[in-house]
DNA sequence: GGTAGTTGTTCAGTGGATTGAACACGCGCG
DNA sequence: CGCGCGTGTTCAATCCACTGAACAACTACC
């Protein structure tokens, strides 16, 4: 069960935070979560971000005091707290729950599994789930991440923002991540489908992150700059996939983009 | 639902953390959750958490920097990032998933409104939701927080503690948070309450958060030490409640927490 | 038992984070 | 305009959090 990651160092190099301890501190948070059982030991979190066990165990101490962790013998993992505020997070966007509402009640998408995400970093996070479709439980909670270039949502993000900023995420020799053979490989395709993408003004996901499975997505309108821009995304099963149907549901979706986009709907 | 707690100071009194950074960047992330608009400047944080300015500044820099909040302008709340934290703490729970599993294949249940929720310090926080019923769309949300005494899995989380605990918790003349006309208003009628629930081994709320709405609870058995004891609830209209329903929610509910308690049911 | 590998904890010395006063800026008001 | 009050930022001096080596406690293996 030997890791192969080389370890991921918390110091960087000039990093010089303005207060290390809490650099270093959140650097452990990303480390549990990170970690594939969920819980280390203050010597393994010690080595992998080479701090100083003393030190460490110091992080560890505050860290189990706000209740950020949890210490379950010599194992900590991470702690309740992190899904109250990440709840919080979620409350203060007024969008989720128009999200839910608007789903409820269209006529196409309130059979399906739709689901909003929002850009951060070069992953998309999902905010939202809605599933009309209890059959079919896909993967993808919550909180989960994806790499742009293999979602739908990811490449509707991704076409919203300059050309510039997408030359530096996506450089010509980059290597893109690979989940089924119908991923995208290069950036090379990745840009050609971001031109289409913005002419369409829609994404399509064809088996490129699961095989069986298609995505529709489009983008939500940014009101102002407040906050990163949204999408949205229908998931069905390639098997029962009609154009009629794609037609409906885009339809549907770029409704509910729209009053997203303008409060108040 | 405006919270009327007086300031709270990050200092406390004998606190003095091994780690003080850490600390205070874990108080201003509860100011943040706590704050009714969810944005805070800085002179706002440095004020109601009683940390010179200067000092705060270097938080927050820390703490954007580590994506956990996000400054929007002047002003501050909270990151992606914990939305991500968060969900990766409920990923680890395999009851999380086998709630949802079992709540869609059970007879009676699989038209409610289930939830699955943890004690939490003096509250509860619920995990994850199970709507079979999409008709009535009624409050809390993952991760929301409520009182002990105003929730039926709360009261039947409270009672599995310690007598001593409770005792702790509640004296005789402590003041209990009321939402409606029903919720209890003495630590004796909790603890009342309590007896009753050991016996039956299942607890009731009838109105006591929301008029109009019952809930049925009961516990889930702490398998072995790993990690402090969950409690399942479901959610019903007083109007369309009868006893034989009950009767056969509580039955699948126990059911449901036998399987949860007893790893591969 | 002995040795070598863990683990996490302790403690005095020191170097860098924390500090508060001083600064620069923007706004509303008489 | 000058003034008062509100921001957030700068910077040198101090003090305390961080460090690393030495410690104790366990396990594993021969």
């Amino acid at each position: 069960m030997v890791d192969s990651r080389t370890t991921r160092s918390a110091e960087g190099l000039g990093s010089s935070s303005p207060a290390p301890a809490v650099t270093r501190a959140a650097a452990v948070l990303d480390a549990l979560a990170d970690a594939p059982a969920g819980r280390l030991t203050l010597s393994d979190l010690s080595r992998e971000l080479g701090i100083p066990k003393s030190s460490t165990s110091n992080l560890l101490l505050a860290l189990e005091e706000a209740r950020l962790i949890t210490r379950e013998g010599a194992d900590f993992s991470l702690g309740r707290k992190l899904v109250e505020l990440g709840a919080a997070y979620l409350s203060r966007l007024d969008e989720v729950q128009e999200f839910y509402k608007f789903c409820e009640q269209a006529p196409t998408l309130s059979g399906e599994t739709v689901r909003i995400a929002m850009i951060d970093g070069d992953h998309i996070i999902y905010l939202a789930r809605y599933e009309g479709h209890p059959a079919v439980r896909l993967t993808s909670n919550i909180g989960d991440k994806m790499p742009l270039s293999l979602s739908a949502v990811g490449k509707v993000l991704l076409a919203q923002l300059h050309d510039h900023d997408i030359e530096a995420m996506f450089p010509d020799d980059v290597e893109l991540p690979v989940m089924t053979p119908k991923s995208l490989r290069t950036a090379a395709e990745l840009k050609a489908q971001v031109a289409a993408i913005r002419k369409q003004g829609y994404a399509l996901e064809d088996e490129e992150s699961t095989l069986g499975v298609v995505c529709l997505a489009v983008p939500v309108p940014t009101h102002g700059a407040h906050g990163p821009s949204l999408g949205l995304s229908v998931t069905a099963l390639k098997a029962t996939f009609s154009d009629e149907q794609a037609a409906l549901m885009v339809k549907e979706l770029k409704e509910l983009a729209h009053s997203l986009g303008n409060p108040m709907g």
